[in-house]
DNA sequence: GCCGTTTTCGGCCCGACTGTTTTCAGTCG
């Protein structure tokens, strides 16, 4: 019998984090640093909390001392935590909100709550227009008149956005950047730096002597709309589709300081001065100096700062204060798997199901990448909104690709695949005689989300139980900013996929990038082979292997942990193991 | 509330920009 002890761990750090936020509000210092350390350890455990829990080790993840295991523990339990209701009860309703607003704090949003009696963004706006913000104490015209614009702001513009979206729009600006005589080094910063799945806002850094001149280039930018903050060293601006740029300008001997700095995470840079401070040093982005001497120990490369540190160099996609300072110290770094280290895309659509281009088509896109094979993995009969194959128009298309093979130089490999539908009970919608015909048959969860846990889990560990399937598609089917993952035990089909050979896949469309990173992780810990697939619809689609890339390389991944970095022969003897 | 290459107690990351202030608090990243 089950108890509730399957609170999963995103639920359990989603409490604590609104805990950090609360003690925040109310003021409260340090402690909301240690919820907050607390919520982002379980949020990136590779086990369950509730494990842990049963297990009794809940004080050796780190951040979580007695009082919080015990708070962890009552929500184990209940489902919910007295602390956090009692803090609710406290802090005036709608405070909470008010703080998501661009430039109001904790502090603003008492003094707005309490003094003018707002509530919600509604009353807030109202407030500012009838002019009865400038009067309080602390406040002016001008906070007034941000306060307005922020609400604004906050109507049109997205919270986030997706990697791939946010990616080729700050490629133009860092090459426009570039272009400027007045530039000398130019780089991404920030979380698109570390090619985090999806993007609050971009973060550029720049070295120059003039920086006056940077910033007047920057902030004349076409597309920019608003100048939302302009010094010497830091303009934000505001494009017209809402996605905010932030330039930092510093000069070239700063430059390893400042893209460590500006590159993050907040919370792996907050290791990195620990490790600072415990030698006397102090780091910022300036460099690492000894406050001794005021001579900079390192600063002009980031690999430097990192040595001095004791530390290897850290690739920005492991920047997230997820074991990777340990890691370096150790000399365990992964040896990340490289973005050209891809010789195939083993998931990609045509126009026989619901794709836009012919198999030749896409066989000459992906040759154009350097590719060595690519696999047509259209959608079966199961998916009729997809037009998906029947086995008769299946047996066609691979007589096509055996055509398209026996006509081409040899130097590139068409496969025969399919992408069938894991039914509701788990069995596939393409007979197993045609599936043994099949170089590479991916199987996928399209429909009945809302199943149980152990349904899901269920039909999921049926479908892997057939021996013609290497690999399951997008195995959460998650769709980011939209949808949520469908409930399943994870644990449960990465010990089934380790055991038995099956590929998980990490489907590198833009709103897909499922697996995730930690989800990814996890899998390897337990011996995981993968495949980062594009699941192109169009040929220009294939070009996304690249944030699947990304997403394999945040969750610690080498080239060897993925089958198709391998050559042709021996991706063959993988599917067939 | 957590934690220890200074520590089981006394610390806890650091600087830029803005606005409302006459020397600094609040906010952000």
């Amino acid at each position: 019998m089950e108890n509730h002890s399957r609170v999963p761990n995103v639920e359990v750090a989603a409490i604590l984090y609104e805990v950090a936020d609360l003690l925040e509000i109310k003021g409260v210092r340090f402690k909301p640093q240690a919820y907050r350390r607390a919520a982002l350890a379980i949020e990136t455990l590779p086990e369950s909390v509730a494990d842990v829990a049963r297990e009794g080790d809940l004080d050796e993840i780190p951040g979580v001392g007695r009082a919080i295991a015990a708070k962890i523990r009552e929500i184990l339990e209940t489902g919910s935590l007295g602390y956090l209701s009692a803090l609710r009860e406290e802090i005036p309703e709608g405070v909470q909100h008010l703080t998501r607003l661009e430039g109001i704090g904790p502090k603003k949003a008492i003094a707005l709550s309490r003094e003018l009696g707002v509530r919600t963004v509604d009353d807030l706006e109202a407030a500012g227009l009838a002019g009865r913000i400038r009067d309080l104490p602390g406040f002016g015209e001008k906070t007034e008149a941000n306060i307005l614009a922020s609400i604004r702001v906050s109507r049109t513009a997205q919270e986030r956005r997706l990697l791939g979206e946010i990616l080729p729009v700050a490629r133009e600006i860092e090459r426009r950047l570039a272009s400027l005589a007045s530039v000398r080094q130019v780089s991404l910063a920030g979380s698109i730096r570390r090619r985090k799945e999806t993007i609050g806002d971009v973060d550029i850094l720049a070295t120059s002597y003039w920086p006056d001149e940077v910033m007047e280039a920057f902030a004349t930018l076409p597309g920019v709309e608003r100048v939302l903050v302009r010094g010497t060293t830091k303009t934000s601006v505001a494009l017209s589709t809402g996605i905010q740029v932030d330039l930092r300008v510093v000069e070239d001997g700063h430059f390893g300081a400042a893209l460590q700095y500006f590159t993050g995470s907040k919370e792996h840079n907050i290791a990195m001065r620990k490790l600072a401070i415990a030698r006397n040093w102090r780091l910022n982005e300036y460099g690492l100096v000894d406050p001794a001497t005021g001579r900079a120990v390192a600063g002009e490369d980031e690999a430097g700062i990192y040595r001095a540190l004791g530390l290897a160099w850290i690739e920005p996609e492991l920047r997230e204060d997820r074991g990777e300072l340990e890691a370096a110290r150790a000399g365990t770094l992964p040896d990340l798997v490289g973005y050209d280290a891809i010789k195939g895309d083993l998931h990609v659509h045509t126009r026989w199901s619901e794709g836009a281009h012919s198999i030749e088509e896409m066989a000459q896109a992906a040759r154009t990448l350097g590719y060595e094979y690519i696999a047509i993995c259209d959608h079966a009969e199961g998916l009729r909104i997809a037009r998906g194959l029947s086995p008769g128009r299946l047996a066609d298309q691979v007589r096509e690709i055996e055509r398209i093979n026996r006509e081409s130089d040899g130097e590139f490999t068409v496969l025969s695949g399919t992408e069938c539908n894991i039914g509701m009970d788990g069995t596939l919608d393409l007979p197993d005689s045609l599936l043994a015909d099949l170089d590479v048959v991916v199987a996928s969860v399209h429909s009945g989300f809302k199943q149980s846990e152990s349904e899901m889990t269920e039909r999921v560990l049926t479908a892997m139980q057939n021996d013609h399937v290497d690999i399951i598609g997008h195995p959460t089917g998650r769709i980011l900013l939209s949808r949520e993952p469908y409930r399943i035990d994870l644990a449960a089909v990465f010990d089934a996929a380790a055991t038995l050979g099956v590929l998980m896949e990490i489907n590198a469309f833009p709103g897909r990038l499922d697996l995730s990173d930690v989800n990814a992780r996890a899998a390897l810990g337990v011996g995981v082979r993968f495949s980062v697939a594009s699941d192109a619809h169009r040929r220009e689609n294939l070009r996304c292997m690249e944030l699947g890339v990304a997403t394999a390389r945040r969750g610690w991944l080498s080239a060897g942990d993925i089958a198709n970095t391998r050559p042709l022969p021996e991706l063959r003897r993988i599917l067939r193991s």
